[in-house]
Formats: structure tokens, C-alpha cells, sequence
RNA sequence: GGGCAAGUGGCGGAAUUGGUAUACGCGCUGGUCUUAGAAACCAGUGCCGCAAGGCUUAAGAGUUCGAGUCUCUUCUUGCCCA
């Protein structure tokens, strides 16, 4: 048996054309696009899933004829080039680089039908030129603007950190405490697209339910209205937001932000400072908010309640409550607001229950469910709803206040003050206008002498970079030095890729036209809601600064597939170990090679360098081979799911590939037959023709690892077929079929077999024939609808004629006995069920 | 606390959508070949039972001739939002 010689196969077959362009310009379109890494070092097997499973989707549709275009590039920019440069004295753009040759090789090695001459890298000038362009396109339509926010400030580093960098209240380097601070900062308004984000949801009927859910979760659209205060003897009004209206007659208190216009009378009170103080010490995330104890500083101004004459509610400024949502001010209402009531019972306010229903009878707790009014005046009596609609109506009538919509979904921050970004292409000049850059003068460039070892903002702290002068006047200008977000990188690359070496334009209308939209988008759900929404915002808003663009929409389908898990290893000092640093005693027992030690074995969790959990691609490509790998990454779940990295799993899709090369060479060397079995022959061609229709089937709807277990099925199935006296052409046929619907998986050893079997012609998909029943079915027979046994009949067979087949066997009289038969129930080539 | 998923052998998981539950793979057991091991190949493998047979899709009820699939209740796990 010859064994297969994978290295040289794969070599082989990446110089051809099929693992490079898939583009025939013939057929319809399609794009089929995975999410671009992040040149982090080497691939990890989480790409390997991702852009194996984009492979299989590419070459699908290749070989169903479809135009395909299937580009990669880089998604270069981010911290941790500049984190490792302090390590390694590497700077960013030689470490994201070396990352990226060494990256590209791998992918390379996968197989992977990738078209290399659309490539991009984020970090390249070529691409973040077009960037500031259309920075300063969407700052000329009014899509940009600059806003006082509070941000995470880490005191330590003296740096602006990502709520993801904040760690349990603390700097994810630093650990120093994260502060609030208020900082001028950039912002893209996407809060302007909020209802057409939302209403698109309607029209993505190619993602998952789930992602679309999220994000509708997170663009959180809440229906409600302002209601004015009257603040006590002043003919001056507090304006608040509420989604509760109807539970105004249960008010006892207004609490505001200390960002509230209000707060400046108490600029210079000395405990109203402090209590400033001590709120900016909470986190901005919502977590944080809801998290922190609630504390309130008493103001000494009362409001009139709008609908009770002679009630007068006190004025609190607290820490839940924030500038940016509504309008910086709520009323509170303890009985049915969590919140409401942990403040209130810390100041002793009043709870008035304005909801009846059984659950908080006693009042140890807020109840926030739908029930009927009560204490609540002309709403007494009406539901929760019906409560809504009046209470609103009569603010209108009353002039009290409007009905608003308000969203969740804020403005997208987009300054970092980071070196290795994009530049953000503006300027201030001395008497403080703010101006775009010209876009004559783009690209923007960073600046390559860069001192990345001390703290704070490196542009900013570059000692000429910054300074420059305004083209049309020559007035002295400074330039921004914040840098842009890395999620503006990957906002639009989509549309960069139809085309990549476009000099002038960011993309050209024709070809994004003729690409747009992605036909199948494939990524991890870690991106479900900011990723994606970001780029829906970009797609829209080009649309509204006039590019002509003919889609609302940038992914059409999108699938998000599972992460690559694997069992964490602990040595007796709590040291994370590698896998290969462990192995396993013959009595099943892990042991650390190096000093035979114990070792602690943990939960499989997803692969993650910090736990040491990983697996190396290349290294398992260098042992089975790339198609072993891919094939055993499609096989053991449903790619939507996690799945568990095994050993024992990528041997035997090694050995499932050596036994389909064994089959192939006996098929191709097979020797005619004289004597022809036509019955068998029948059978065989129904069977292989069935299994096509099913493994079609799979692939459609991405049940890959269905589709391997039917391909472990049918080549069983000519390989018990082989001496069987089937004719030669029908075997190598058959072979050739199957073998055609292995390309996607595993191209290169399905690509030699073709030609070892000498199939010449276009290689194309086999033609899908409707399922065929065979002439010999087996049904099961019931009674009373419990199976007993299963028989074997002519196809299509009628009742009667089933019937008395089954009397004559003997084995079911008797265990229908002396029973009368009541009923029969009769499911043609199916079952028939006896009630007795 | 709210919302959404999902619970099938020792394990990963199938079930063409209400019609033969446990496909396929791993593991395990036995065998062949080897001085031995590894590899490879062959056979067996849901549970109980010597067998006939009975029982099984988290638990319980319901609809149906028939339920892993539909409905309700409960429990557990995961994800998202708080």
C-alpha cells in the first residue's frame, strides 16, 4: 500500500491557478468574504475553522459555475504592535510586517483559494489615505463631530483605555484604579442612523436570528416623553426622560446628573465637590453603574409634582444617573425601579405603589411588570399600556411635556491616543479654528521616529510632527494626534477589496457595484453587534455623503461559526503548561514530561495563548498534512458550534484521507468485467446517486461535518463495491463524482486523485439528480405505533399487498396473537402501523 | 432580574423536518499480523436480561395511529442585556 505522500501534493497543487483565483467572469457573481486577522504573530486554529470554512463555501460556488471572488488582507493596526515593540525594541511597522509574511505563508500552506492580488493591509498609507478621505467626507456631511465625554482614564499610564482594557475597575497594564475623566474626543454619529439601523434589521434574512436580536438589543429603541418640572416659587423648569410615564403618581424624588446644567449653582459647594468626586470614581460602563452603590447628594430645590397639587418632590444629583441618556434627569420611582428603590431606601424616600399585582405586596423590592393602576388618580383602574397612551396624551394636552423616542445606542467614539493608527486628517490653527486637512495633502503619515517607551500620547509628545501650517492661508497649525479607532479600519475594507489598487478613489463605483454585497460573510460572534453595526453605519453613511453606492445593506448572509477549544494544563505551581509539555501515563494520567510531575487538568476552554491551551497549525500541517487538518476542522461539529480539538481526531482524518487515496488508485487501476452483475449495478448507481443529492444537501446548509460523515458512508460504499463485478466505467464514474465533491474540502488530495483517475474535462460540480427510491424499500411495521419489526418490499407496494406479505410472516402473526385488527395506518415505502 | 438558545450512548454528534432513534467518527472490547510494542486490518459495542423480550432522546404531563421533533409545567447549562 502506498502511502500518501501529502507535502508534495499539497506543493504540488498551490502553484495552480484553482488556489489562487477563483474569478471566471463568467458566471453570476459571488462574494464570499471571512473576517480579516489581526497579524498577531502566527495563525491560530480559530483561523484555520474560519477560513476553512470560508474555503469550502468559495470553492463551492466556484465549482457551481458562480464568479467568485475571495480576497484576505490585514487588519494591521491596534495596541499590541505597540506594546510589543516596547518588548522586543521592534518598531510597529517591522513587527506587523514580520507578522504578516509569516501569517501569509501559513494561510498559503492551508490550501486556501485565496486571490492574493486583492491583498490590503490597513496599515498601509495606500489604504489609510482613502480613509481620511472619507473621514473628511463624512466631517462635510455633518457625520462627524467633537464632543466632551467622559472616557477611562488610567492615572498611571495617563492614557485614554478601551472599556475592554479596564479590568475589573482597574487598568488591564497598570492595574491602577480607572478614573472618569472628561475629555474632548471625536466621535462618528451614528446615533443619527439609529431607526434606519434598526428598521434594516427587517431586510438581513441571511443572518442568525441571534445577531440580529443583539443588536437590536443594543440599538435599544424605547418609546417615552419629557416631562417638565416646575421647580418650587421659580418660574424656572427641570426637563426629564421617562419610558414609565404611567407611573408618575408613584414620584417621590428627581435625581439628576452631576453633569446637569443645575449642578453649576453648586460649583462652589464644597461637599457638592466632593460628592462630584467621589461619582467620577464609578466606571462609565453600565455594568459599573448598575454595580455601584447609589448615592445621591441632596439639593435644596423642590420640584412641584405636575399632577398633585401641593406635592413637592426633592431635587437629588446621583451617580445612576447619566448626562447622555434622555436629558440628564429622571423622576424616581421606588415601587416599580430597582434603582429608584435602593436610592430610596438609602435616603429614606417615599415608595408609593402605583402597580397592583401580588409579588410586592410587602415591598421588599421594585416590581417592574405590567399590572393594573392604583393610587394613581384618573389612570386608576386601566392597564399598564392603556395607563402609557393617557398619561401621554394629557402631558401634550397640558403642554407638560412631548412623547420621545430615545435609543441606547450612543455616538462611536472613535479617538485613541495611540500611535499606530490612522490619523485623524485635521488641524487646528491659533486662533482655534478647527479645519480639515486638505485632501491634496493625504495621506496624513505617521511619523516613523516615534518614542513609544514613555507614557502618554506619542504623537502628541513627537517633537515636530504635530506642527504644521494651513495650505490655503499659511497660517501655523497644529494637527490632531489622536489616532482613529481600529474598528474604522474594518468598517469598509469590504468595499477596498473589489478594488484593492485603486490610486484616487477609496473604491470605484463599478466594481463595488458589481461586488457589493457580500454574498456570504463569515466570522465570530464576538463580533455580532459592534463589528457588523459599525460597518452598517459606514454602508449607509457613504450612501449619505452621495458615493453611489446601490445597496443599504453590506452582508447579505452571514454565518458565525464556533471557537476551537482545548483542555488547560496546571502544573503543581499553577503554572499554565502547553500541551505538548504534558503527556498521558499508560494508566491515563497527565504528567509533565520535563520532571514526570502531576499535572491538574483544567475545563476545556476556547484556545487562548494566556492558558497555553493552543495547538499550532503549522506544526500539524508539517505531521497530517493541510487536508488533514482541514478535513478534521469541517468533521466532529456542527460549525456553528465549539469544537473540541482531539488528537485521536486529526489521526483519523489522516487515515480517512490515506484509505479515499487507497480506494482511488484500486479504482483506477481496475479491470474490466466480462461478466456484468446489472442488479448490483442498479443499486450501486441509485446509492451513489443519493449520496450526492444528500451531501449537496449538507454543504447547502452548512452541516459539514454531516457531509463528512456521508462521505465516510459512500466511499465505504464503493470500496465494498469494488470486486463485486460492477463495470469498470461505472466504479471510475462514481469515483470521479465523489471525488469531485471532496475539492472543497480537501482540494489538494481531491485534485491528484481526479488526475490519477484521469479525468480530464471541466471539473465542475456533479449534476444534482432528485433522490431515488430504490426497487427493494424496507418499512416498518407497527402496532400500535411501536415498532416491531422492519421488512423488505418491491418499491411503491400498496396496503393489501404489504399486508399480506407481513401475514405471511410468521414472526409477526405471533405477536399479533389472537387480536382483532381495528385500524390500519399505511405510509407508502414508509410504515404501516396495526391498531389492535 | 429580563430575553434568547440548547439538553440524545463513555465522548463529539446524526436523524432528509411528525413516520425504522443512536448515522459517521472517537473511545472501549476481542481477533489477525508482529519477538514485543506501535501501526494497520477485521469484528463487536445505547441500557437491563442467559434468552424470549422489555426500556431508552434532562424530568413530568398533553395532542396524535405514531413525538427527539409540536404544546404546557419543572429542572439544568450556555449566551446576550441588566
Amino acid at each position: 500500500m502506498e502511502r500518501v505522500n501529502f507535502i508534495a501534493i499539497e506543493k504540488k497543487w498551490q502553484k495552480q491557478k484553482l488556489f489562487t483565483n477563483l474569478q471566471n467572469n463568467k458566471g453570476p457573481k459571488f462574494y464570499c468574504l471571512e473576517m480579516f486577522p489581526y497579524p498577531s504573530g502566527k495563525i491560530h486554529m480559530g483561523h484555520v475553522r474560519n477560513y476553512t470554512i470560508g474555503d469550502v463555501i468559495a470553492r463551492y460556488k466556484y465549482l457551481n459555475d458562480f464568479n467568485v471572488l475571495h480576497p484576505m488582507g490585514w487588519d494591521a493596526f491596534g495596541l499590541p504592535a505597540e506594546n510589543a515593540s516596547r518588548i522586543n525594541n521592534l518598531h510597529p511597522k517591522d513587527w506587523t510586517k514580520k507578522n504578516i509574511d509569516t501569517m501569509k505563508r501559513q494561510l498559503k500552506l492551508l490550501g486556501l483559494s485565496i486571490n492574493w492580488d486583492h491583498e490590503i493591509s490597513t496599515c498601509d498609507k495606500s489604504y489609510y489615505k482613502h480613509q481620511q478621505e472619507l473621514f473628511i467626507d463624512f466631517y462635510n456631511n455633518g457625520l462627524v463631530s467633537r464632543k466632551e465625554t467622559y472616557v477611562n482614564w488610567d492615572p498611571v499610564e495617563k492614557t485614554v483605555l478601551a472599556n475592554e482594557q479596564v479590568v475589573n475597575g482597574r487598568g488591564w497594564r497598570s492595574n491602577a484604579i480607572v478614573e472618569r475623566k472628561k475629555l474632548s474626543q471625536w466621535f462618528f454619529n451614528i446615533s443619527k442612523f439609529s431607526d434606519k439601523l434598526l428598521d434594516d434589521l427587517k431586510l438581513l434574512n441571511g443572518w442568525p436570528e441571534k445577531v440580529k436580536l443583539m443588536q437590536k438589543n443594543w440599538i435599544g429603541k424605547s418609546e417615552g416623553c419629557e416631562i417638565n418640572f416646575k421647580i418650587k416659587e421659580k418660574d424656572e423648569k427641570i426637563k426629564i426622560f421617562t419610558t414609565r410615564p404611567d407611573t408618575i403618581f408613584g414620584a417621590s424624588f428627581l435625581a439628576l446628573s452631576v453633569d446637569h446644567p443645575l449642578s453649576k449653582r453648586f460649583s462652589d459647594n464644597k461637599e457638592f465637590k466632593q460628592f462630584v468626586l467621589e461619582c467620577n470614581k464609578t466606571g462609565t460602563t453600565e455594568e459599573a453603574l448598575a454595580e455601584a452603590e447609589k448615592i445621591g447628594f441632596k439639593s435644596d430645590i423642590e420640584v412641584e409634582h405636575p399632577f398633585i397639587k401641593n406635592k413637592f418632590l426633592p431635587v437629588y444629583f446621583s451617580n445612576f444617573v447619566l448626562m447622555d441618556y434622555g436629558n440628564g434627569a429622571i423622576f424616581g420611582c421606588p415601587a416599580h425601579d430597582q434603582r429608584d428603590f435602593d436610592f430610596a431606601k438609602k435616603y429614606n424616600l417615599e415608595i408609593i405603589k402605583v402597580i397592583t399585582n401580588e409579588e410586592n405586596d410587602d415591598l421588599k423590592k421594585s416590581y417592574t411588570g405590567d399590572g393594573v393602576m392604583t393610587n394613581s388618580e384618573f389612570l386608576n383602574g386601566l392597564n399598564t399600556n392603556e395607563a402609557k397612551k393617557k398619561i401621554i396624551e394629557i402631558i401634550k394636552e397640558k403642554n407638560m411635556g412631548i412623547s420621545r423616542t430615545n435609543f441606547r445606542l450612543k455616538d462611536w467614539g472613535i479617538s485613541r491616543q495611540r500611535y499606530w493608527g490612522c490619523p485623524i486628517p485635521m488641524i487646528y490653527l491659533e486662533d482655534g479654528t478647527l479645519l480639515p486637512v486638505e485632501k491634496s495633502e493625504l495621506p496624513i503619515e505617521l511619523p516613523e521616529d516615534v518614542d513609544l517607551k514613555s507614557q502618554g500620547n506619542p504623537l502628541e509628545n513627537h517633537p515636530t510632527w504635530k506642527y504644521t501650517k494651513h495650505l490655503k492661508t499659511g497660517q501655523k497649525a497644529i494637527r490632531e494626534t489622536d489616532t482613529l479607532d481600529t474598528f474604522v479600519d474594518s468598517s469598509w475594507y469590504f468595499l477596498r477589496f473589489c478594488s484593492p489598487n485603486q490610486k484616487h478613489v477609496a473604491f470605484d463605483h463599478e466594481e463595488v457595484n458589481s461586488w457589493m454585497p457580500v454574498d456570504q460573510y463569515i466570522g465570530g460572534i464576538e463580533h455580532a453587534i459592534l463589528h457588523l453595526l459599525y460597518s452598517r453605519f459606514f454602508t449607509k453613511a457613504l450612501k449619505h455623503c452621495g458615493k453611489q453606492i446601490k445597496f443599504s445593506e453590506p452582508f447579505e448572509n452571514l454565518f458565525t461559526q464556533g471557537m476551537v477549544c482545548h483542555e488547560t494544563y496546571k502544573d503543581q505551581n499553577s503554572n499554565w503548561l502547553y500541551p505538548e509539555e504534558v503527556e498521558k501515563t499508560d494508566k491515563n494520567i497527565f504528567i509533565k514530561k520535563t520532571d514526570k510531575s502531576p499535572v491538574f487538568v483544567g475545563q476545556s476552554e476556547s484556545m487562548s495563548k494566556s492558558k497555553k491551551n493552543t495547538v499550532d497549525p503549522e506544526e500539524m500541517i508539517k505531521m497530517y498534512g493541510a487536508d488533514s487538518v482541514r478535513w478534521f476542522i469541517l468533521s466532529d461539529s456542527p460549525p456553528e458550534k465549539d469544537i473540541q480539538w482531539s488528537y485521536t481526531g486529526i489521526k483519523s482524518a489522516n487515515k480517512f484521507l490515506q484509505k479515499i487515496w487507497d480506494i482511488n488508485a484500486k479504482v483506477a487501476s481496475i479491470k474490466n468485467n466480462d461478466q456484468v452483475n446489472k442488479s448490483l449495478e442498479e443499486k450501486f448507481k441509485i446509492n451513489i446517486n443519493n449520496f450526492i443529492n444528500r451531501i449537496d444537501h449538507s454543504i447547502k446548509n452548512f452541516k459539514f461535518n454531516v457531509a463528512v460523515a456521508l462521505f465516510n458512508e459512500v466511499f465505504r460504499l464503493i470500496k465494498d463495491n469494488l470486486d463485486k463485478g460492477l463495470q469498470k466505467k461505472v466504479l471510475i464514474q462514481s469515483t470521479t463524482n465523489i471525488m469531485r465533491m471532496m475539492i472543497p474540502f480537501t482540494p489538494h488530495i481531491a485534485y491528484e486523485c481526479l488526475e490519477k483517475l484521469n479525468f480530464k474535462g471541466n471539473i465542475s460540480w456533479p449534476k444534482i439528480e432528485k433522490k431515488i427510491v430504490l426497487n427493494e424499500v424496507k418499512i416498518a411495521v407497527q402496532i400500535n405505533g411501536k415498532t416491531k419489526t422492519i421488512i423488505e418490499v418491491k418499491k411503491d407496494m400498496d396496503e393489501i399487498n404489504v399486508k399480506k406479505h407481513i401475514i405471511d410472516n410468521t414472526k409477526f402473526a405471533k405477536t399479533i396473537g389472537s387480536n382483532e385488527i381495528k385500524k390500519i395506518i399505511f405510509v407508502k415505502n414508509r410504515i404501516i402501523n396495526f391498531l389492535i
